[in-house]
DNA sequence: AACCTTCTTGACCGAATGGTCAAGTGGAGT
DNA sequence: ACTCCACTTGACCATTCGGTCAAGAAGGTT
């Protein structure tokens, strides 16, 4: 499509996106209909179709922005930070609290994994991601400061817990990140083992 | 509903329940249709609401029946065994071989847990599993086998490490459920820490 | 003023969808 | 042979869906 757009049209789109993006968020892609989005912000259905090629490309519009947003405050906390292995910790509490604050484009996330359509464009991301922590990963095992497994192996099991423990204790039980963070450090960094 | 079912009926039913999952797991809840899982079958569509109310109440028979076997499997992987800690890794084992069988119910999990309408009884089913691995990681704290944290909080997190691995290692790159449950256990044992 | 481009409207379309139902079919029990 | 009822059929229904489009409104430029 790639239209030129004026500033009106600039907030227009990113109006639909945030009201697209709470909606998938609440109810679930499907269920939500363009008719239901338009409606919402009391436009004409013309107006959505201006913006987006389709209900599909808005998705995967979505997606890209809170990857790359995600990815974006990863990067700017770790910084310049040397240690690989305070890398590691600082990415992870990032990622905790960008859920936190990012509760629906995280639950478009975890919804894109279950659908064919959008896994491919999601592991884009993904991979991107988990290659990130992979560096560190191995850069920490070279200088002996970690246990010497297949870094992307830990890598992956990190974000697990991370991505589990989100869901379980900030969503649903509406724990602070913070307080949650700290132990998902913690149990990445000497699993179940005794002090 | 609870009809009275003949053999045939039985049969019947499990035709559905099984070919359903295996649509739904391919190609989503949404987008595969009542119609298309009757043609797929040769059969009237009259059958499907014969045995079922309605499409969502099929889902989460089989959401139900799925969550069962998970369960059944996994008590009886971990048997009479006396050591809590070896427990949790006979549990954490069996939950991936399970996941690798039943790749399609495994599936219909993890689209749960993003659509509201089946959240609550996905929640049912997954709070009892925790709970187990809660009493197992307990029992391993008060014998001093393992470092003294919130139980509740590193139950889940193993379930994060376990279905997340399962989800990279296993489906997506077709590893051995035996080779990444080595792995996962380790990585529950002992995080990161060198040896 | 005229003019151009960006944006908006909302009726409309064909193609589904989930679900219903009156009319059967067929096997088991008597 | 007759009855009974678990099963099956498939046309049908109201509704909704994603998407289109001819018609204009709004705003900036000259």
């Amino acid at each position: 499509m790639a239209r030129r757009l004026t500033q009106r049209g600039k907030d227009r789109r990113e109006q639909l996106m945030t009201f697209a993006a709470t909606r998938f968020a609440e109810q679930g892609y499907h269920p939500t209909s363009v008719s239901e989005i338009v409606a919402g912000l009391g436009v004409g259905k013309g107006v959505f179709y201006w913006y987006f090629d389709s209900k599909e490309q808005l998705f995967l519009e979505i997606l890209k922005d809170a990857q790359q947003d995600l990815r974006r405050r990863q990067q700017q906390a770790i910084g310049d930070e040397a240690d690989p292995v305070q890398r590691i910790v600082l990415g992870l509490r990032a990622s905790m609290a960008w859920a936190e604050a990012h509760r629906d484009h995280n639950k478009l996330i975890q919804f894109a994994a279950t659908e064919t359509t959008f896994q491919t464009a999601l592991r884009r991301g993904a991979d991107i991601a988990a290659a990130d922590v992979v560096k560190h990963v191995k850069e920490a095992i070279a200088q002996g400061r970690i246990r010497d497994t297949d870094p992307e192996l830990v890598a992956q099991a990190m974000v697990g817990v991370v991505s589990h423990l989100t869901r379980v204790f900030i969503y649903e039980r509406g724990e602070a990140a913070d307080k949650i963070a700290d132990d998902a450090v913690a149990f990445c960094l000497e699993g179940l083992s005794p002090a």
